[in-house]
RNA sequence: CGCGAGAUGGAGCAGUUUGGUAGCUCGUCGGGCUCAUAACCCGAAGGUCGUAGGUUCGAAUCCUACUCUCGCAA
């Protein structure tokens, strides 16, 4: 009898809960799957970008497109949006980067409770910003992580894994992409199994665990003092947000790309030691840095070439880069 | 109406305050030097100065509106 059942509950009545642009692919992935999407939840639309306009995620745009029921709430501690959630009687609530904590009564109300996407491979780098923090750490492969959540933040049981090697040139805007493209089957893989009670989730290995702290724009501005392999992995893992910049001569300037050179020099740290059509050779507390594309405010980004056309006396020789010590405002 | 910067040959910029033949650094093409070159020398092509209006004898430059781009902030 419940044998019989299972097979003809295949097709699960599924509730989404994400936010940005790689939550809204997995949601896209769902709505072509057999699966039955009842409800959306996403962040309330926020003020932002310049004109500071109300504007809706990823995600809601995505539920607007296929005109699907969508729940806003600030957060679950009010009873209210606590039971809104109930009443829609859902199999299974899959998250993917929501970006709001969900309280134990909530993580229980679906039959197969909730679900989620984590960018990394479980149990390293539970938290807030796994990918980049892989590349910040200088990770040579990653993945994501399908797990069924309990209230600890990525503790859960893990459902399955997706692998992704991290290359030596990769930025989190690289890795997004790379995971946001096989994520997406990943998860309707592992739904079905789970609808057809094929999975048996494994628990987690406390030990080997790790955070992902939260990235904050601080820790994105350049120590020049600091090793020359970290600034180039800080480069990539802050690219796009918030981006390694450095200041001189009161211009704040944002690093897209640049390479590390294994050779010492007897100048200062963020000091310009050379500056040609091939890069602009900074010195660091270990090793050289290389800015092949940098971008000044209210400018484009441009490879450095292009900059030292009009330019070249910002990045003359000798040139000393303001370390992050003490800083001027605008 | 959140704050701010900008739009000038293919690229990066100057020129706008004080309207009057559009310039620099590169790139491209041609030639030269060189064993050779991404180096150097000589020459050439290439611009409706974001769009639309206005002021003026005359506008890249002054006035008005609009479009787009970017920095901050989120």
């Amino acid at each position: 009898m419940k044998n019989f059942k299972n097979k003809r509950m295949k097709n699960l009545n599924i509730i989404f809960a994400g936010t940005p642009d790689f939550a809204a692919k997995h949601l896209n992935a769902l709505i072509s799957s057999a699966h039955n999407i009842v409800a959306i939840y996403t962040q309330p639309d926020r003020p932002a970008g310049r004109g500071k306009k109300l504007t809706a995620s990823a995600v809601k745009n995505i539920a607007v497109t296929h005109k699907l029921p969508i729940y806003q709430p600030i957060n679950f501690k009010n009873t209210a949006s606590i039971n809104e959630l109930a009443a829609l009687n859902a199999d299974i609530m899959i998250v993917v980067a929501y970006g709001l904590i969900l309280p134990k009564s909530v993580l229980e109300t679906p039959r197969l409770g909730c679900l989620n996407v984590h960018g990394s491979l479980l149990p390293r780098w539970r938290g807030a910003a796994p990918i980049q923090r892989s590349i910040l750490a200088g990770d040579t492969q990653t993945g994501i992580t399908i797990m069924q959540m309990d209230e600890g933040l990525d503790t859960g049981g893990m459902l399955c894994k997706s692998i992704c090697q991290i290359s030596a040139d990769e930025t989190s805007a690289s890795l997004y992409e790379k995971l946001a493209k096989k994520s997406p089957e990943t998860l309707i893989k592992t739904v079905n199994q789970l609808a057809e009670g094929k999975l048996t989730p494994e628990a987690q290995n406390n030990d080997l665990a790790n955070y992902a702290k939260k990235l904050s724009k601080e820790e994105a501005l350049i120590n020049w003092a600091d090793d020359g392999e970290v600034i180039e992995r800080c480069i990539r893992g802050f690219n796009p947000w918030p981006m390694s910049h450095f200041r001189v001569q009161n211009n704040s300037i944002k690093v897209h790309k640049a390479s590390y050179i294994n050779k010492q020099s007897d100048k200062p740290a963020g000091c310009v030691l050379k500056a040609d059509k091939n890069g602009i050779l900074v010195n660091t507390g270990r090793g050289i840095i290389n800015l092949q594309v940098i971008q000044l405010s209210g400018k484009k980004a441009m490879p450095v070439k292009d900059i030292l056309n009009a330019r070249k006396a910002l990045f003359a020789i000798d040139t000393q880069f303001d370390l992050s010590a003490n800083l001027s405002g605008d």
